[in-house]
DNA sequence: CGACCCGTTGATATGGCTCAAACCGGGTGG
DNA sequence: CCACCCGGTTTGAGCCATATCAACGGGTCG
């Protein structure tokens, strides 16, 4: 399936044989580097200290706001957006056991408005807490180094898809990292995954009108490579929505995408 | 003019009270946090171990590849670009004090080539040394994890450049935003800076053809907002560009563009 | 001198935006 | 229970910005 496209290293990720039912955090950051037990302990304590429960619709953040919280998302999906004249640009979408907010230790301003997409949980530490942690367990430090820099990869991505790609493109592609990155968590299996944003909000994401996304969705379902139905994406031929994102390219130019083609031209 | 638009916490910044001539990358990453004169020796001296020189065209990072060492733009301009059906997509621009291959510390095989756009000079700082530096001083690895918190904001505003933008306001907006980075480290002055990069890979940069990004050109230069001649952009109307690249909605909704605005609209 | 790369200019094609209208499901209030 | 509304979706028609294709000029380098 589409797993693993967006993390390399695939030696190093673990996920399987996490010992116990790990919080989603914990999960998501071994995949970059395996904790031992004190770390994996303190990680999930200083997570459980301060988590906030918010409704669909709330704004977490407020763009111009000082936030003085890293916020950590454990369930539901965020969205991140800009301000754009009558109306905004989503830049990322965080989901669960993503780190939301580390600008929050950066900028005096947050320069994003971040919503809940869906009811969330969202764990938030606060900056002392933050380099508490960070100077006790280097290696927990290294592992949200390692989660930035990851999601900078990501951004780079939604770089290229809104510069390159078609429509249909650009919203395969998104379909298919929004699986990737959920299949990390344990949050996909292998035939798709809950998905709370409107079309409106995918298409938007991909810089495209709501109409537009409309329109392509109804031509990636009628060409059955998804399905949609309330709030779940399906995928129903892995192969072929790569194919149509322009994986390709890649595939032809043989480097990092190896391993995930192998995985998925298998079937 | 248009410097200390895209970092926040102007209070922070100290550029000019530099108390004497520091490295670029210092001089870059104190405008995030303050070193004293011990952190400051370090970071000027493991920078110096490992200069390499590369001429305009070299391939510093070919895709696919296992660099072994963080690189640190020192002089000259780097593009970094995804290899797309034949030809590439700019994901982002090096310049001097940029840290250019953090994620040679996180995944195995590089996403990007990283290319030198002009003749550069690169400090090499391998995984030992990056690690060991960190370790001894915690300040300088908090000063590159805001780096690279700061180039991933400016990559979220790429993407909504290409993604909401048209072809004037989204080379408009690369102009500003060259600016402003040059700025900080001394690198351009109020009037321009130096750029060595042809049009074609200008206009890749915001995702539009060799061509549109000609056209383009040649029509801010009509409208007399710059002036491009022998590899230098002289910005000739500050408030004018920054308007034609849509800075206008911000400023409307007022958040951390305030102080930019403030200070561009007094001329 | 020719080859090549980059930039310019023109003509045409087209993908996605815009505007507009209708639909649909769910919630709300009478 | 129905009527209504509202946000999201769907569908249609036309238009516009930018890609595409093509040809040329001008500088540079071998």
């Amino acid at each position: 399936m589409i797993a693993d496209a967006l993390f390399a290293a695939p030696d190093e990720i673990v996920p399987a044989q996490a010992p116990r039912e790990a919080s989603r955090l914990t999960r998501k950051l071994e995949a970059f580097l395996p904790f031992d037990e004190e770390e994996r302990d303190a990680l999930d304590h200083i997570v459980e200290l301060n988590v906030r429960h918010f409704p669909a619709g709330s704004i977490l953040v407020e763009p111009g706001s000082s936030p003085r919280e890293v916020m950590i998302m454990m369930e539901g999906w965020a969205v991140r957006s800009k301000p754009i004249d009558a109306g905004r640009q989503i830049v990322a979408l965080h989901l669960p056991g993503d780190i939301c907010d580390f600008n929050a230790l950066l900028t005096r301003r947050a320069d994003c408005a971040i919503e809940a997409a869906s009811d969330v949980r969202v764990a938030c530490i606060n900056h002392r807490m933050m380099s508490d942690i960070t100077r006790r367990f280097p290696r927990i430090g290294q592992a949200f180094w390692c989660d930035s820099l990851s999601a900078a990869s990501v951004q780079r991505e939604w770089t290229v898809n809104v510069a390159t790609r078609n429509a249909r493109a650009r919203m395969s592609h998104l379909l298919c990292e929004l699986h990737a990155r959920l299949f990390l968590t344990g949050e996909a299996d292998a035939g798709g995954y809950d998905m709370p944003l409107r079309q409106t909000d995918l298409g938007n994401a991909c810089g495209l009108t709501p109409e537009t996304s409309s329109r392509v969705l109804a031509r990636l379902k009628a060409d059955r490579l998804v399905r949609l139905k309330d709030r779940r994406v399906e995928i129903m031929q892995a192969g072929a929505l790569l194919l149509s994102a322009g994986y390709n390219a890649q595939y032809l130019h043989l480097n990092q995408t190896d391993d995930m083609f192998r995985t998925l031209f298998k079937n």
